[in-house]
DNA sequence: TATCCCTTACTGCGATCGCAGATCGAAGAT
DNA sequence: ATCTTCGATCTGCGATCGCAGTAAGGGATA
């Protein structure tokens, strides 16, 4: 039922289709955030990533400009770019915004859902599915996410999908470091499985309580190792033992 | 120890002022979208921007790329920028996002004011009465965002609040096209006051109502405003198939 | 006079160059 | 030996130039 949103406006759904190098880029890189390419507290540097896409640096400045103004990157003070290490509070953030917004999200998908939109959700699940089996943590994240994304967009409210995207970028690398061992994303699975038949029964009460499920399952898990990460500095730590 | 400078991570608190052609020309585009100095329909020139601000048209760009990519402009299949004419569906969907994410952030700020807020934001909402009075209609839609910026900023997360913030960036335009008569200014002052009361109370859940029943007042009257005008293409048509 | 075509002047996008600031490594001084 | 200092080389940011595509205006023709 794509024909529904011509009405008049595609609005904020931009169509660009092949177009724009930088449009390009940062979906690439929004993709690796969230399925975990990149690490909390890794550089990126602008120019080596031009160099390696066989870009300019103009193109990709801009993807890199975007990503730091909706928090997927940071600045440091040294004018570096890097992926933000968050914190406790900011992942708490985030996951209060998560469950609010991806359960408003599902709602109403819930009560918009088409067959098509239950046809392909199932295949979602079903890729999901597979890439837990196959224990390939990027691929199951990537596939977590185009399963939600999916339930999201169901709902046909752009701006939401947008926001709700947002939040997985700045969380994505996080996830990935923290992610707990293969029993959690067995027991997320079950979740899925849940939030899968919510979807074919069309019950849009139980497709928002098991998705807000979800989230409330696997955050506990993810904060207690991003706790875990930051008492211990493997890599990159600020942490000044002596008192200044 | 070199680094004697980190002590607990300001993350995206950087309040960065002095910084970045880009961020501030972001900055001014951003304060002018919500106070309505732009007109839904309106065109933006880069190059013509430029210009006008005295600085080369690279910032500039990057600037309205990055407001491109959040919706609050868009770009036309002829290549030029515009600012977008909202459809009453996306209108619902803003005012829906923001019923959601403004509660949540008027609830947390109401458990966490410290008399330096509640200060700051009784100082706001004088300069919105005063702004009111005077009949300056840029000048009041100013002042209500710093007004309810104020208090979501008192929640002391800053994710939410950009989220939010983003939201009176696609909305803004058309409010202030919109904008009815004298009469909803007073009547919205009424619940601006309500808000304020809850502030000094510190009563989060008042507030919250507070804040949800400031939203839910206006945008019936702004979206009917909506309907007329898109029925009523006076200035800027929206170039339909003009076909035979 | 009306119509068609072509030139011109825009638009956004990418590439390239140069600048200021910061980091890091190596060489020189004590 | 350690400490200091200077330079090479990163970083992001801004300016300038050129390219492809579109819209509009002017001139030529029927």
């Amino acid at each position: 039922m794509q024909n529904s949103l011509v009405a008049s406006e595609p609005a904020q759904m931009s169509p660009l289709q092949r177009d724009s190098l930088q449009q390009q880029i940062y979906d690439r890189l929004h993709a690796g955030l969230i399925a975990g390419a990149f690490r909390p507290g890794e550089v990126i540097s602008s120019r080596g990533l031009a160099g390696q896409l066989g870009v300019s640096a103009m193109p990709v400045r801009e993807a890199l400009t975007r990503l730091t103004a909706e928090g997927a990157l940071e600045l440091t003070p040294s004018r570096t770019l890097r992926v933000p290490v968050l914190s406790p509070d900011d992942f708490d953030e985030v996951t209060a915004i998560r469950t609010e917004l991806e359960g408003m999200a599902a709602s109403r998908a819930g009560e918009q859902l088409s067959d098509d939109n239950v046809a392909r959700i199932c295949a979602l699940h079903g890729t999901l599915a597979q890439a837990a089996d196959s224990g390939d943590v990027d691929r199951y994240l990537a596939a977590n996410a185009d399963f939600h994304s999916g339930i999201y967009a169901a709902a046909r409210w752009p701006v939401l999908l947008g926001m709700i995207q947002r939040l997985w970028l700045i969380v994505g690398p996080s996830i990935r470091a923290s992610l707990p061992d293969q029993g959690h994303i067995s027991r997320s699975m079950g979740f899925h499985d849940t939030i899968r038949d919510a979807v074919v029964a069309g019950d849009a009460a139980a497709l928002s309580a098991a998705i807000i499920a979800d989230i409330a399952n696997a955050a506990p898990e993810i904060r207690t190792a991003l706790i875990a990460q930051a008492a211990t500095p493997a890599s990159v730590h600020p942490q000044g033992a002596a008192a200044s």
